[in-house]
RNA sequence: GGGGCCGUCGUUCAGCCUGGUUUAGGACGCCAGAUUGUCAAUCUGGAGGUCGCGGGUUCAAAUCCCGUCGGCCCCG
C-alpha cells in the first residue's frame, strides 16, 4: 500500500489524498462501507463497484467464528472468497470483544472470551489477531486494540492506552506478510492528554497508517470532535487516517475538516433495511404512510439508480410487505448517497471550496429544522 | 317456513363453554423514537375498542337469558 497527500486545504485540515493498493486506487477523504461477514447485506460486490467503491471493511472477529480464517485461507483469501475485486481493511475485532463477546476477560497477555453463538471458549492475542488477519489477506489489516466503553473512569481508560500500545508493538512484532498495511488504533476515551499520548505511542512504531478509534460510542458530537484535535495533530502527515465506526454525513465533513482520511460506518447499510433513506433534503423514512401514493423519487435531486427507477410509494410498498428487494434497493440508495457525499467533499477540497461546502450543508441542515418547526407552529397556531 | 353459525380497536383474530385475576389481549397496520470499527432486512414506545343494538338475571356481564338488526350457511 502507498499514499500520498495530493493537497490540503487553507482554512482546515482537509486534504485530498490517493491510496494506492493491489486490489485498485482509492481516492481519499473515502467512506468505507461495512461487510462484517463478507458482504455488505443485501448487495453484491457488482452493486458495490458500480457506486464506486474501492474499499470495503470485513470483519475478522466475525470471520475467524464463522467460517473461520483457516478455511477462508484455503479458499484462497478474502478476495477470492467474497468475489470482491476491491481493496479490503479487516477490522481486528477488539471492538467486537468489548461490545460482543460474553465472560470477556482482558489481561494484559490477551483476551478470553465466549463466542456470541455458540459459547465456545477463545483466547485472542495480539499475535493471534494478525496471524488471523493475515490469513483472511486484506489489503489493509488493523492493530488488535482494547476499547473502552465510555463514560469511563480515568483509570480503566489509562490502562487501556497503556495495554493497547503494549499490544501495538507485539502486532508489529509478529507480522509475517509484507504485503498488508498495518495501522495502529488510537485510544484513550475523552482525554485529550491520553489521546495525544496514545498517538505518540503508535506513532513510534512506525504504522502505515493509524485510525482513532473508542469513538462513536456514545458521546457527543462535540467530544469526539476534541479527540480528533487532540490526535490528529500528534500523527505524521505522510500517512492515512481512519476513524473507526463514523458517521453520520455531519461526522464525515467535522472528521474531514480535521484531518481524517478514511471513514467506515453502518449507518448507509443499516439505516438502508429499516427504511431510513438519506437525501439532500433531510431523511425519508420510507415506511410512513405519507408515501403511500408520492410518485416521486427518494431523492429527485440523486443519480442512483434506485432513484432513476422506482417511486416512494413502490419502495414504501416493497417496504411494508419485506420484500428482500426493499433492503437491496434502499441499501444502494444510501451507499450512493454517501459516495456521492464524499465525491463532493473531494471535489470541494480540489476546488478549494471544502468551507463553502461545509456551510452549504448546515444551511440545508437549517432549513429543514426550519421547515419542521415551521409545520408545528402552523399545527400549533390557533385557526 | 325450520335449523345452525358469526358480529370484539383501521384490519384480522383470541377471550365467551366453566361471569369477577380484563383499566378487554395478540398480530398486522398507523404514529413516534432508537440505531455510528453490524449477534440487528432490527429493537423500543405510543395512540386506537363503552365487545352490533335493546332489555333481563346477578353484588358483578364481552362472557348467562330474551328480543332485535346485520352477514353467512344448511334443510324444505
Amino acid at each position: 500500500m502507498n499514499f500520498s497527500v495530493d493537497q490540503t486545504d487553507r482554512g482546515t485540515c482537509a486534504r485530498l489524498g490517493r491510496l494506492t493498493t493491489v486490489h485498485g486506487v482509492i481516492e481519499t477523504p473515502a467512506f468505507m462501507p461495512v461487510g462484517t461477514l463478507g458482504p455488505v447485506k443485501g448487495i453484491d460486490p457488482h452493486d458495490l463497484e458500480q457506486l464506486g467503491f474501492r474499499l470495503m471493511l470485513n470483519n475478522a472477529y466475525h470471520l475467524y467464528l464463522r467460517p473461520g480464517h483457516k478455511i477462508i485461507s484455503d479458499m484462497g483469501g478474502l478476495h477470492r472468497f467474497t468475489g470482491w475485486p476491491g481493496a479490503i481493511l479487516t477490522d481486528s475485532g477488539g471492538f467486537q470483544m468489548f461490545s460482543l463477546a460474553k465472560l470477556c476477560r482482558i489481561t494484559d497477555d490477551g483476551v478470553s472470551f465466549q463466542s456470541h453463538i455458540d459459547g465456545s471458549a477463545h483466547f485472542i492475542t495480539p499475535e493471534t489477531a494478525i496471524e488471523v488477519q493475515e490469513a483472511l489477506g486484506a489489503d489493509i489489516i488493523m492493530a488488535f486494540d482494547q476499547c473502552v466503553a465510555l463514560p469511563a473512569d480515568p483509570g480503566s481508560i489509562r490502562d487501556a492506552v497503556r495495554r493497547t500500545s503494549l499490544w501495538a508493538v507485539r502486532c508489529q512484532a509478529s507480522r509475517r506478510r509484507s504485503d498488508q498495511a498495518l495501522f495502529g488504533i488510537v485510544q484513550g476515551g475523552l482525554d485529550t492528554d491520553l489521546r495525544a499520548a496514545s498517538a505518540r505511542d503508535l506513532v513510534k512504531l512506525q504504522f502505515d497508517g493509524y485510525a482513532v478509534g473508542g469513538l462513536s460510542v456514545g458521546e457527543h458530537k462535540a467530544d469526539m470532535y476534541r479527540m480528533l484535535e487532540a490526535t490528529v495533530p500528534e500523527l505524521p502527515p505522510s500517512k492515512p487516517r481512519y476513524l473507526m465506526g463514523v458517521g453520520m454525513p455531519e461526522n464525515l465533513i467535522e472528521g474531514v475538516a480535521r484531518g481524517i482520511d478514511l471513514f467506515d460506518c453502518v449507518v448507509p447499510s443499516r439505516h438502508g433495511r429499516t427504511g431510513w433513506l438519506f437525501t439532500t433534503s433531510g431523511r425519508v423514512l420510507i415506511k410512513q404512510a405519507r408515501y403511500q401514493r408520492d410518485e416521486s423519487p427518494i431523492d429527485p435531486s440523486c443519480g442512483c439508480m434506485v432513484c432513476a427507477r422506482y417511486s416512494r410509494a413502490y419502495l414504501h410498498h416493497l417496504y411494508n410487505v419485506k420484500e428482500m428487494l426493499a433492503s437491496r434497493l434502499n441499501t444502494i440508495h444510501n451507499l450512493w448517497y454517501f459516495a456521492e457525499f464524499m465525491r463532493r467533499i473531494r471535489l470541494a477540497i480540489a476546488e478549494e471550496s471544502f468551507a463553502a461546502f461545509r456551510e452549504a450543508f448546515y444551511r440545508q441542515q437549517r432549513q429543514e429544522q426550519g421547515e419542521i418547526s415551521g409545520v408545528e407552529t402552523e399545527r400549533g397556531a390557533p385557526a
